[in-house]
DNA sequence: TTGAAAGCGCTAACAC
DNA sequence: GTGTTAGCGCTTTCAA
């Protein structure tokens, strides 16, 4: 691979390598490399469109300009657009992204956590799963900078961007009873992490400010691995089995999919039958009929804020803040 | 970083670096390594928990392990799964993947495609734009593996995985025809990449087969570049315009979607007023009401096919044959 | 059977 | 002002 090197731009001029490493990392005016050297290796460099091979650098610097980001799937739409824009963020700045899907698996997390930090990325972009808690208390210990974000580890301290999943459970419930609804369900995850710890929470302080009454039937906790086939089964029965209910709340974009297909083989129309409203907006959510309405979370700024504090670690300046904490926005639609 | 070195593991033997390298590279036969050295070095080495440092090794070997997939748009549904799949494959071999989208646009795809070339992936599963044909034959050329996906250069020998788009075009067509739709519309890009090409010429082919008379004022053909809602008031004005229009064919899931909400801003009624058949599956599509009848891609098939090529070219193995065209897949759902 | 040493391309002390 | 040199962690040739 042919690609053109140091060595030859050196070559080229009649110049050490060390010259040309100078006034290409910037260091012309620091190492008094005169001006007219400087514009002849500038020039040599340009001709030759020379590129620094990253590898290398990267092996002596110890910085490979590129970001890890772990997400559960990349395929789900959430995390595809998460993607997206810590791509076009970190591109911006010159860097590029390698992506993981955990599956939301402790076992896989982890594994790919050691797989990375042996690649030397510079910063890690995380989604935790459940039960990598301690690799990635290790990974900060070790100086790595790391962003967690859509949910973080209560109990540690550190960097994260999420929104307020209480707020945006609370809103959704809210919008409910503001139409009338008071038999509201929720179809949730039965998982311990505190995004959903949360949303919960938000609904059980919602009925309770909307005085209306809880009823534990109502409430659907699905295995944090249920497959759309599982899930669909599952809140089919629930609305089989819980006549009265006049709408639900889902706490994901994935039960809410799987809510929606339910509701149709029940054969119950959305809103006359039973409202809906979910957490985390799609297309399906937006185009179709009825379009649903959702507690959507700014996604493009919160991949951009990712990107942005990662680097500010990178580069070590200050950091203001450790947390950052996004408003949810409730879309009404045709569901409610 | 205190990562383990394979000094450390020299040290902890009492042996030299090499014989460590030798061992853990597998050539402790080639070389003749003692069985019991062997085992030593193998206990260390687990028991410290070593792993190369795949930034070092690659400036050596010049292997990184790490693949580059160029799609247009990561969090777009179909490269989304389109990525999900390839990383999924590439992982078992022990490869990480680096993702770049490309917007499909010529420059930043070609910049992507330079910047990687200083990173060492060790190949590049390429999505290509128009106007990258030149930069991919470099690379091929220079012998680096790459695999075309979704779409390929017609006039480059390189390896592709695509699907028979013409045929798929057709059936999308000949499903209409069957159900009595003989005004059959269809709203494309005006794209000169090859994909396009072969599902306007599916559509034009169906029409003849079918004895449906063509008419111009029937295709709407959109910039690439067209935003959803440029799309969606060009659609809609095609429909206000052709009264008679009883169907529309729809190149794309972008399109799809974009039709979708032109159809609902008409007041049209899917399928009474106006049948619809989109290229590429989504959510949408299938869980919306009406559920809309696609052509859709076998997208794991396809990400693993990719990866597997890709593979087989950087281990230098005979390929069998270049060109892999799956087969589209008819989904029959309420919109026809 | 094992080890010394060179070198992948680049950076950065330290010389001169 | 510019060059010499060492070394990042690893592989691999060659020598012992």
């Amino acid at each position: 691979m042919p690609l053109v090197s140091i060595k030859d731009i050196a070559r080229d001029v009649g110049v050490s390598t060390t010259t040309v490493s100078f006034v290409l990392n910037g260091k012309a005016r620091e190492k008094r490399i005169s001006a007219e050297m400087k514009g002849r290796i500038e020039e040599a460099a340009q001709r030759l469109n020379y590129r620094p091979n990253e590898v290398a650098r990267g092996l002596r610097t110890g910085q490979s300009h590129t970001l890890a980001l772990f997400v559960e799937d990349i395929s789900n739409p959430f995390f595809a657009h998460l993607a997206r824009h810590v791509e076009q963020e970190a591109y911006q700045s010159g860097y590029t992204v390698m992506f993981c899907s955990t599956e939301n698996e402790a076992s896989k997390a982890n594994r790919l956590l050691f797989l990375m930090q042996h690649r030397q990325m510079d910063g890690f972009i995380i989604v935790p799963t459940p039960g990598m808690q301690q690799e990635v208390e290790d990974l900060v210990s070790k100086g790595k900078p790391v962003v967690l974000v859509d949910r973080h580890f209560p109990d540690l301290d550190i960097c994260h961007v999420t929104i307020d999943n209480r707020e945006g459970a609370r809103s959704a419930v809210a919008l409910l009873a503001s139409k009338g609804y008071r038999k509201v369900g929720m179809v949730t995850l039965a998982s311990q992490q505190i995004q959903m710890l949360e949303r919960e929470q938000g609904y059980l302080e919602a009925l309770e400010a909307h005085g209306i009454e809880f009823h534990g039937g109502r409430i659907l906790r699905l295995p944090s691995d249920a497959t759309d086939h599982l899930a669909t089964a599952n809140i089919l029965e629930m609305i089989r089995r819980e006549k009265d209910m006049d709408a639900i709340f889902f706490t994901t974009n994935f039960l809410g999919v799987s809510g929606l297909e339910a509701i149709r083989v029940a054969s119950k129309r959305i809103p006359a039958d039973l409202a809906v409203v979910s957490f985390d907006d799609s297309v399906l959510f937006r185009l179709g009929s009825p379009s649903i309405s959702v507690v959507s979370q700014p996604i493009r700024e919160m991949g951009y804020a990712a990107v942005r504090l990662i680097l500010g670690m990178i580069r070590k300046e200050p950091m203001p803040q450790k947390k950052f904490i996004f408003s949810p926005e409730l879309q009404v639609r045709e569901s409610t």
